[in-house]
DNA sequence: CACTGAGTTCAGTTCATACTGAAACTCACG
DNA sequence: CGTGAGTTTCAGTATGAACTGAACTCAGTG
């Protein structure tokens, strides 16, 4: 019966992972609510009291969520109410980013290799985090697109 | 002529990408300028005056980046003073730490489905993130090793 | 045995960010 | 029109992280 605890734990987990790329709290705990919450499109009073912070919080907060692409919404109706749910790759989207990251950081090693001769001992430096980079980014280039993997 | 201004600047991208990962600003500053300074080795004295931050913050910045296996240090004989170094391989262990955040999620997206029953509508949503983080934990795993990529 | 130059520690300051309460706003419905 | 259920905006507060200054310790030197 602590049921609803258990989920309120898990989404904060959520939120904490995504506190590492800059994501506030509570955006987080939406985000981790609108994936396990029943039914699925959930309003902003809903979540509010789901999660506990202030409405005012909630729209600031699902604002970012669906600027970022996370989060989609629709109305009903005769209902001013907007109901939000979680975009179907919302979590693609995440690691898109994630990916985007890299390239920008070869960008930055590549600034920093025209910057010094090709041949000082300080390109080898900055030559060992290109090349770190660069292996990540070929890794990703030559994944196999995202079909459905083992669980 | 304003050579030392541009690596100034490029070392401060360094730490503004670092600080993505929640490295603090001097920290990111530090190995970046230690990427591309002359000698290789530098005193904190050195370092601090080069980026313009206090000694004390040098000393927490430096143990820091020691501590997360960034840097490496030694001393001279009859001589008091600690030469800092970028580690060989300072920027695998910035990759390895990222590809442990995906297990880090992977752990708490199968918790998830625990707590839900596999076949609720609940459960496809956690497993639309689960399968994503999957799928990538998958392709660092079949990468190759990280031998030298092309420029 | 004082002096210098190095590293360390810690309390205090600054600064940015996230969050909230309250007021303003908007629109559907009677 | 007026009312109420909803959303938005904004000014203020709180919190926490990062940095610094100043006091301290310690090793080697003349």
């Amino acid at each position: 019966m602590a049921d609803d605890e258990r989920l309120r734990e898990w989404a904060e987990q959520v939120a904490m992972y995504l506190a590492r790329d800059g994501v506030p709290p509570i955006a987080g705990r939406i985000l981790g609510r609108l994936m396990v919450c029943d039914p699925p499109e959930q309003s902003a009073a809903q979540l509010s009291a789901a999660i506990g912070a202030s409405r005012a919080s909630l729209t600031m907060n699902l604002r970012l969520l669906t600027g970022m692409g996370f989060l989609t919404w629709r109305t009903r109706p005769g209902d001013r109410t907007m109901y939000y749910r979680m975009a179907d790759d919302a979590w693609q989207a995440v690691v898109r980013k994630q990916i985007a990251g890299i390239a920008a950081f070869l960008d930055v090693t590549r600034q920093g290799l025209d910057l010094l001769g090709p041949e000082s001992d300080r390109a080898a430096r900055v030559r060992q985090a290109h090349d770190t980079y660069a292996w990540m980014a070929k890794v990703f280039d030559d994944a196999p697109p995202i079909g459905q993997e083992e669980r």
